[in-house]
DNA sequence: GGTTTAACTGATTAAGTAGTCAGAAAACAT
DNA sequence: ATGTTTTCTGACTACTTAATCAGTTAAACC
């Protein structure tokens, strides 16, 4: 009954864990909660259908489980906000990282994108508290420097909203993106003047300044 | 209440189809195509579910159709990148629609976004074709303004997808964003900040300058 | 090697699900 | 009124789905 192995070492049961959690994930973004089947996640998995219940319970606690992976990762990326306090070295970082997440692991972000459509019945508290919180400490760090002249005056919360969409259209529209890219995948070039040309445009769109004193 | 009545006067028939479509634009946007039922969609209209069979044959022609309508509305946006020749204008009058459409009918821009991250089973011509073309016209139209210096010289796919991933933004995470306002609704004054933030953080991040001459 | 405990799964259940269809009800024509 | 066509729907079918559970296999321990 024991859950949560997101253990060690090569064991039974952490690599079916593991194999059921990958393969739930490609699942629930694919085709959201209601729509995800645990067959098909079986399928995907290698695994027979009951294995699953065996390990997870229920469709609704596998999905939770999936969510919090996520979150563990996303965490990371926000931290690039936290101790810089340069907005042009902060900005970049941050967008940079949130784009590199977009490439490596896009399930995560249509997971997420898939629940707020949905009016996030999981994740609800998670916004209203955790999420809401960061936000509101990331938003006093711009009007700070919107007082120091170093951020143009505009809603810092419309700010954040820019990166959110455009940083995480790379993952949940990928396919869109790949069509109008020939029907080829992006390459590193590719996906380096991105990086660049996001970074120039929101850095430049929002008036982004280093501290003079420091220069 | 009743948009897009595309029959005629207040027939059965016509009040019903429109009913049902609009159930089916709410359904379909928040539960993806696998995951909306037809008996909801029925309890919605508030029809009995063989009533919806009897209008459309079947839940993948319902579909069709619901998506159909949502690219009539996006055409009209679309055109705002058509005639006129200053990036100015052109960029602040296209982001304002979109965020009038975000605003006005958030179903449409869910539903496509459901579309997309299930790798667009449906509307896959519709992309490789139709918004190719659009596109493609439209970056060439961005490079010709990059020559003539009246906008930066970033790829022009990234500026359309910011565009298209900020004011979508607005529709799809629209649940986020009014946890992330104090639970309350965007209000009209909002809305008009946005437009304009967005207006200004887009213009100024890719450099777009009227013509000179025409000064 | 034998006993206990944990890991697993085939078969089944009960609740949905899209779609069908015979025929009722309504609209229309004469 | 009467007959005829169109519109509609309750009851049904065939299939999918999450979840259960009895029973089997494998591992752990002594």
């Amino acid at each position: 009954m024991n859950r949560n192995s997101i253990l060690r070492p090569d064991t039974v049961r952490s690599r079916n864990t593991t194999a059921i959690l990958d393969a739930a994930e490609l699942e629930f973004a694919e085709y959201g909660f209601k729509g995800a089947t645990i067959a098909s996640i079986a399928k995907r998995s290698k695994l027979p259908p009951a294995n699953i219940h065996y390990y997870f319970g229920s469709k609704e606690l596998l999905y939770q489980t999936c969510v919090e992976r996520i979150f563990d990762i996303w965490k990371v990326a926000a931290e690039a906000l936290d101790e810089i306090d340069d907005p042009v070295v902060a900005l970049s970082l941050y967008i940079t990282r949130k784009l590199d997440i977009s490439r490596e692991r896009p399930s995560g972000s249509k997971i997420w994108a898939n629940e707020i459509i949905q009016g996030a019945p999981t994740m609800h508290a998670f916004l209203a508290k955790d999420l809401y919180d960061w936000t509101d400490s990331r938003t006093a760090l711009f009007r700070k420097w919107q007082s120091e002249g170093r951020l143009k005056p505009v809603n810092p919360n419309t700010i954040l909203y820019m990166i959110w969409a455009t940083t995480q259209h790379y993952a949940d529209f990928y396919h869109q993106i790949r069509v109008l890219n020939d029907g080829k995948e992006l390459d590193e070039a590719q996906w380096e003047e991105i990086k660049s040309d996001v970074c120039s445009i929101i850095l430049a769109g929002v008036g982004a300044k280093s501290d003079f004193s420091a220069k």
